[in-house]
DNA sequence: AAATGGTTTAACTAACTGGTCAAAGTTATA
DNA sequence: TATAACTTTGACCAGTTAGTTAAACCATTT
């Protein structure tokens, strides 16, 4: 019994895993069920013992995958550190799972466009809250340490400055870099710094 | 003669038009030549008879939308109007372009990430020179109008942060304002004062 | 050792999809 | 008007793909 258990379990994780990065790198439309079975090593006919079809993999895959887009904030901003800490860590944090996911935040921006619907679910399941993000800023605002600005732009504005440059490797790299793929990893180090020291001159008082 | 080439014309113009809205909708792996010889109003054959294949129809299409996705920004920075002035359009000009091509950043990300290769045609036929851009930043800091930073970083900054709100939109409109399209649309417009501002405080002097 | 129940596989099916082709339609030219 | 050249179409084909099935496999229990 156990050791069926385990079995199951270790088959189950890699079909997971070879799911995740075969919808990760061609999507839902340009995923197939066969390669996905080749990288797990097994016969196709088990992906759908397991899971009963291509829609319902890649459900269970988006919900995981979808987690890891939205950065685990409320911990770090509940913490007793001060403002301008949270938001260095923050970046930082965000930039290296980005960094560590290069497939992420395209996949998501496309498979939303393609099914907006899927986002109603993964909002419920996975409950990040942009409230406790705005809510970080409003403070300090509030309490004139930081400019007045609509809370909502400020905090697209830093993800925009996190997530873009990610999405956008393959060009940045190209035009850029000439294709120079630690010129490109170099250059998201950078940001780190860059993109905390770019909003904090602009929010400054 | 006139009148054939004129009907031709117009016929390619409408399997132009299809694919484009399909390609941009779908992706490349979810398009469908049958969805487009509708969308056209003819038989799928035709398209193969203009275009040899999906392949080449593809291509046609992401050559001329891969245009849009790069500012038309020469013609701008030659004038004679002051620095701001150029920040203050390119912003204004930009958001407007990809405000009324919705689906065209995540698009170009998706399908750049799924074939890189695509880029070195698309940015050759086009000529688009990052340098006319890097160098517009590049004098001013140099003049000491503008803090120092990596020119770079600066250009992918604003790019970052006019692009990624259209490409997220579906996020955005579901996180933020509950689906409203005009809330959306409203937010977008301000965010062209509100890009403009955030990054004359960030390098302002 | 035989029966049980979950797991894995090879072979197969049905539907879809890009692409072809021969015939019909249409327009310009001789 | 007849012919030639281009355009458009319906029917078809071959390859691919998600999904099914029945049989084989294997570990545990009796």
């Amino acid at each position: 019994m156990v050791k069926i258990k385990e079995i199951e379990k270790s088959t189950e994780i890699k079909i997971l895993e070879a799911a995740k990065q075969e919808f990760l790198e061609r999507g839902f439309d340009g995923a197939r069920m066969q390669k996905i079975a080749e990288r797990a090593g097994i016969n196709k006919a088990l992906l759908h013992y397991y899971f009963r079809s291509k829609e319902n993999l890649f459900k269970a895959i988006f919900q995981s995958v979808f987690e890891n887009f939205f950065p685990k904030v409320v911990k770090t901003f509940q913490s007793e550190i001060s403002f301008l800490e949270k938001l260095r860590f923050f970046i930082d944090n965000y930039i290296d799972v980005l960094s560590n996911n290069p497939f992420l935040p395209a996949f998501i921006l496309h498979e939303i466009q393609l099914r907006p619907e899927m986002l109603i679910n993964s909002i419920k399941e996975q409950g990040f809250n942009p409230t406790v993000f705005l809510n970080l800023f409003k403070k300090e605002m509030d309490n004139g340490v930081i400019c007045t600005m609509p809370a909502e732009h400020l905090v697209v504005n830093i993800l925009s400055m996190c997530i873009f440059p990610v999405a956008a490797a393959p060009i940045i790299k190209g035009m850029i870099f000439k294709n120079d793929d630690k010129e490109y990893q170099k250059f998201l180090e950078e940001r780190k710094n860059i993109v905390y020291q770019f909003v904090i001159n602009s929010i400054k008082k």
